[in-house]
DNA sequence: ATTTTATTGTCTCAATTTGATACAATAATA
DNA sequence: TATTATTGTATCAAATTGAGACAATAAAAT
């Protein structure tokens, strides 16, 4: 069994029961009550994709998230979690927002995982225990991730955002607010830059932020705006395939 | 003493020496590892100013922080701080982000304060452990102020931005972070409102959109923006007393 | 009592941006 | 060769923004 940082039962299986635990193969420690989870965003089908995990034999399913060692950086933390599942690297990551009520504190949930996967819940189990968690979210080029192959315990696939199940905890308010973010922020940061392969058509572009904003937008202006914004080029290459006026290649500048 | 959340040194006081410690006069605990620490903007003589605490006998200056009760809301946390340091409920509060980077855990900072504090600075101290640090900001009405008198240990007192003083950790640069958020905010959040009096000149919300942009807006530009907004009325009360036609003074809608 | 001073509120007008539509160009298909 | 679906560009009105002109006026200066 690969060390897989997003996966709990990871941990169940090398943590001792001790009051700060989690001490992996290597005898390294992690921090104690902070978390962090990650919605991680594809572009695939003309549609805006999540990864999500399921635990297997308990219909629970979860953002990937993870846990940070005690001389790791929080946000180098959220990228190993991401270079392991998705295997890339160099991924667009983006703070959002912590989550941090009580009330997101539900240890029968977590029993519940520990009890599937055979172990002893003990009540003293760490990770019974609050955390905070730290959501961040991540745009990444659909086509170029190799999802890790299913585990014992959890598997990730992609659900698109108007399929996406009941989360265990607070996990599909932590969506939401993630998607809030994203839609502000869609203007200042040039997105697309990374939900999108290296040259695409103008039409992609468009569907990149129709899918985002959940909302039409106007097709010529959209154009001129995005022509006259400087960050894109226009390459020589044309699409060809379709039944009409082949379109040009556009990428972003460096 | 009464017991301030804002003050290291209470908890100096209280903690013991265990692994998961600060229990207060009631036996309440309170997360380990994380910690919260707070910008809280005033605006007065034309300047933007900050809360900055120092530690008396350290000359280490620090931005108000504290921590997480086990039953208690990350946000109400950070409020009870504010409450405690400037008896102000109700107060506009943000999450900025979250600071927690290794480097970041400067041990021998804490030891200085603990041992200025006259306590024997154990190298298993909990304080001397590494923190995740949630940064906020708030915006409060600086007139309602009331600062809390100082403690033996340590003080609290207004700085202007332009005057901030090297402080502790990484609390310059949660200062820098804080300004670009706030400034990020400033059109989409309905400022000003919480950093001045309930009715306010024109000439005064402009100066704080000047103090917070760190640059001199138009003024019948932006007396045209903000009327035009919807978000003031214009009271029939004027504002006396300087040599030239009188203002009329504003206030925002609730 | 009158003039001066500093600032406020309103207006104007050009420049720019935005919204909506028209239309020519064209790769593949019929 | 004509048709179809879509792309890229142009156009024009409407709305917004930037810069400045100017009359109004409370207090101070004369």
């Amino acid at each position: 069994m690969t060390f897989n940082f997003f996966n709990i039962f990871t941990f169940l299986h090398m943590a001792k029961q001790k009051d700060n635990p989690a001490e992996n193969k290597k005898g390294e420690s992690y921090l104690t009550q902070v978390a962090f989870d990650s919605v991680v965003f594809g572009f695939s089908g003309e549609k805006l994709k999540i990864l999500v995990m399921e635990y297997h034999n308990t219909g629970l399913f979860a953002l990937p998230g993870g846990f940070v060692g005690l001389k790791e950086n929080l946000n180098d933390a959220v990228r190993r979690g991401l270079k392991e599942r998705t295997g890339l690297s160099n991924i667009y990551l983006e703070q959002c927002y912590v989550f941090g009520d009580v009330k997101r504190h539900q240890p029968e949930v977590l029993r519940k995982i520990i009890k599937a996967n055979g172990l002893a819940a003990d009540d003293k189990h760490w990770l019974l225990d609050r955390f905070i968690s730290v959501a961040y979210y991540a745009l990444i080029n659909y086509s170029k991730v190799k999802l890790q192959p299913d585990t014992l315990s959890d598997s990730c696939e992609w659900y698109a955002l108007d399929a996406v199940p009941k989360l265990m905890l607070d996990h599909n308010l932590i969506v939401q607010k993630v998607l809030e973010t994203l839609r502000k922020n869609l203007d200042e940061k040039l997105l697309g830059t990374n939900l999108l392969p290296l040259q695409f058509t103008m039409k992609q572009l468009q569907q990149v932020y129709e899918a985002i904003l959940d909302e039409k937008v106007h097709r010529t202006n959209f154009q001129r705006r995005m022509l006259t914004s400087g960050l894109l080029i226009r390459t020589e290459k044309q699409f060809l395939g379709k039944a009409h006026k082949a379109p040009y290649l556009y990428q972003f500048v460096k």
